[in-house]
DNA sequence: TTGTACGCGTTATCAG
DNA sequence: CTGATAACGCGTACAA
């Protein structure tokens, strides 16, 4: 009596319809529904019932209840995505690259920004996984890193994207750095430069460690100035922070007549400080950036710097986290994307 | 026989602590250690009983499991975004906005782009609803909407954000374009012009539409001419399509010595147009874009614009969601948030 | 104030 | 091949 589902009623403010509808009005039971409708397990069942049910569920409109499902199954179909901050635009053509092959498994991401703030990380990936993420796609990792190991030690499914850790067995997808800066470098010098500068990215991430080691090879290799006070460092990935370091570079007279910047912000940085010192661009100072991201083209000067393949390294990223949740005993493998030097007017031969 | 929980395993490829362990741990009933630990439960039971249940919870590391927690309350504390593109720089500030609100009540957000492909759309909102989400924030809507029409009928909680739908009491949140177009085309009779176009965005979105409609009234009301030939429409937010309407505007002959562009993407593709046709700016045409994206302080000029509180307009809107949430007879109220212009160099008097 | 019993919607494991 | 049954982890009437 008091039937839960007042009958006639199907439309409007109506019950989602749920598979004990679709099992009844097929005539058979949910468990056999649910067989039906599992392409996994459908072969255990007639073909003829396995159609009746499918028919009822079209009509039906039959929707799965994702929750119930991760409630038994344990999986939630969702990846957690952590990334320092959304509003730096490298980020989102690597956002739509992950999802776009996420989206075509079935998974959805749950992103997640840290600020760089260790604490809030912690306390963010706590609540990822606690919402039961399958796992996880990392954009914030530092060389050192006491909370992803730890992670990786309890089992939890990581993919590091941008940036590697050191020293352990964790797969990643970046761009090649090192030719990347070789690249910049080699453009230098052979637009005749000599005393080129490096306003190196935080060396305790992989991508500001690894490009200025590439720096410094590469001005061996292509006999440009060796000398350290061509070279300095930021703390952040930030314009601020790269118009500190320009302005050090000018302040020490270092005699720069070109810049290698970690990347793209910090060569917007010193844009700013030419602007402050009427230095003009590229005339009396030469700068590549690293990235490419949007509207660079639109700056004054438009800027030199390195094509990453944003949406790729995401996609790549989100299939090797699927692997490693479909075949968790999966060797991991990391993957390095080739990158691409952007020549526009922010390089050009020094004064002579 | 075969304990599922194997005593004094407890750490590293730990099983979760669920309800029943708490309960055991402090020597109540599950249902007991659930009431203790809501908040909105807390009352009926004792308080030294409560004490006990959370510090077992606590030294066990108890989280609670949101994945069951829904499935009984058909809440999933979960919302959906609903985006053109994530690429577009308008948007990740937007979206941290609403995630800033969404985390400190304990809800997250699942974001889609739908490339303003209607079908996209439908599709995406279809898998979000299967995904149980209790709203969604929309920033895609157009004047006529029927998918968003149907939503509403089936009582979805839908807040819609920078756009409107026409006859429809469904709340939103936008910036004041309306002031905003003012602002500019006063900005632009006061430096001296008078022959001042727009190139208006899509008028299938309320944006688009507000916006060249406060362009009339403002030419109007400021004494500057009043030509159609002044007028033309882009089918698309773009640089591309920005481009080609400054093309046709030039190539009409309409005389403009000011282009009012329906945002920053249009403005920039007028810079590019600019670049072809040799025309310099500000001395030949002055340009003012809208919304204050990131970096257009670096452009050459850096270009004149009415900045948007976007952070503020997401967090707005998921206060509005929320609120929908958890008061549905509440009515549905919309705001309209202040704009400010923002004057760089791309915008100075007309060549006498 | 606390315990009992049940159900949310689904899938897995049994029998039959 | 299919049906019955149990269980995933939690919240909540209801009873004690």
């Amino acid at each position: 009596m008091k039937p839960k589902r007042p009958a006639g009623i199907q439309q409007a403010g109506a019950q989602p319809v749920t598979l004990r509808d679709v099992a009844q009005a097929a005539g058979v039971h949910t468990a056999t529904a649910s067989r039906a409708l599992n392409p996994k397990a459908r072969q255990l069942v007639n073909a003829e019932t396995v159609r009746r049910v499918v028919r009822a569920a079209e009509t039906l409109g039959y929707q799965p209840n994702p929750i119930a499902r991760s409630l038994k199954t344990s999986k939630s179909a969702t990846v957690g995505l952590v990334l320092p901050d959304l509003t730096n635009p490298l980020f989102p053509p690597i956002v739509r690259g992950i999802e776009n092959v996420l989206e075509a498994a079935g998974y959805s991401a749950l992103i997640v920004n840290t600020d760089n703030d260790p604490d809030r990380e912690r306390a963010l990936i706590e609540s990822l996984r606690s919402r039961q993420v399958e796992g996880l796609i990392v954009a914030t990792a530092r060389l050192e890193h006491p909370l992803l190991r730890q992670l990786q030690e309890q089992d939890v499914k990581i993919v590091l994207i941008n940036r590697r850790i050191e020293n352990l067995q964790m797969p990643f997808v970046v761009g090649d750095d090192a030719t990347g800066i070789a690249l910049a470098v080699k453009h230098l010098v052979d637009l005749g430069h000599t005393r080129i500068a490096h306003i190196a990215g935080p060396q305790i991430t992989s991508t500001g460690l690894d490009r200025s080691r590439a720096f410094r090879h590469a001005v061996r290799d292509y006999g440009a100035a060796e000398d350290p006070a061509l070279i300095v460092e930021c703390a952040h990935w930030s314009e601020g922070d790269g118009a500190g370091a320009m302005r050090e570079l000018l302040d020490r007279g270092s005699g720069c007549t070109a810049v290698v910047a970690g990347n793209d912000l910090i060569a917007l940085g010193c844009y700013d400080v030419f602007a402050e010192r009427g230095i003009s661009c590229p005339e009396d100072i030469s700068v590549v950036g690293f990235n490419d991201m949007p509207f660079l083209d639109k700056l004054r000067p438009p800027l030199t710097t390195l094509g990453v393949p944003h949406h790729e390294l995401g996609a790549e990223a989100a299939r090797m986290l699927l692997d490693c949740i479909e075949e968790p005993q999966r060797h991991p493998r990391s993957l390095l994307l080739p990158v691409s030097l952007v020549v526009r007017d922010s390089t050009a031969p020094p004064r002579t």
